[in-house]
DNA sequence: CTAACTGCAAACGTTTTGCAACTTT
DNA sequence: AAAGTTGCAAAACGTTTGCAGTTAG
């Protein structure tokens, strides 16, 4: 199952292709992400001083804007206070375990929301966050 | 169109239903909620004390939180910060417009999220959160 | 009289920022 | 050398909390 392979050369180029200079910082956070997925910038930065001790808080987080904003990665918002980094920039939607606080992905052809009747006219579509909440059944 | 009519004594008695103690302050939040829609807690707060200086920030959060848990309102994640309360809690998701931040219904009939083929077996739905992004189509 | 509620101010957790030091090209 | 990047610590942001005083039942 780690059948992704994803090398830290390519992470580089990805970076590279979108005007970002691939420092070991910015590497190391989007490797993470591609490999682990799903991780909030709290929880990456543990991870990453965990194993390198080499990225401040302000860079991790730098990083993830950044990179937010050159569409690499996405960010959801699962609960008020909560943000988790998403490695997959695609359209797509999510399932959140509110137990396990885990994120699922939902590939985007499972929901239309660009066909909805009542779209407003004259608007441009720049994107949709759907969460569906859900949880273990109450063990009553 | 203004013709909703809310009085103050429907507020009171809904705050009753709910078990909880329709006091001034909860009565002018609910109230402010219901006809103005739509608004962040700070709004809110900055709202009634134009009118009232009667509420502090403190019980703006709690009496929304009190009535978000009672499940009188919503609370709508629009982006990373910012939270907007809704004051509509029935099932129906949202057109988020970025440029005027302003959040628009979409009544519950337009998306079936529950029936996804993929739906996680033996979860139990707790809610959706569906916020399509627009804004004015570019300019350019 | 008791329980509940409010407001203040301080604490909170998360994210952002200013700036000096350090890399990279 | 110039431009870009990093890390620290401090600040900012929205929200929550502890507690003393107030109000309601």
């Amino acid at each position: 199952m780690k059948a992704q392979g994803i090398e830290k050369f390519q992470i580089e180029q990805e970076l590279r292709d979108k005007g970002i200079q691939p420092t070991a910082q910015r590497v190391e956070v989007l490797y993470h992400l591609r490999t682990g997925r799903h991780q909030t910038a709290d929880e990456l930065f543990e991870l990453l001083n965990e194993e390198f001790s080499m990225v401040s808080r302000a860079t991790v987080y730098n990083t993830l804007n950044l990179m937010k904003d050159r569409g690499l990665i996405g960010e959801v918002v699962v609960e008020p206070g909560k943000s988790i980094f998403d490695a997959n920039s695609h359209a797509h939607y999510h399932f959140y375990n509110v137990d396990t606080k885990e994120l699922i992905d939902i590939p985007a052809d499972q929901i239309c929301v660009t066909c909805l009747p009542g779209y407003p006219a004259g608007k441009e579509f720049l994107g949709a966050d759907v969460i569906i909440r859900i949880g273990e059944r109450a063990p009553g």
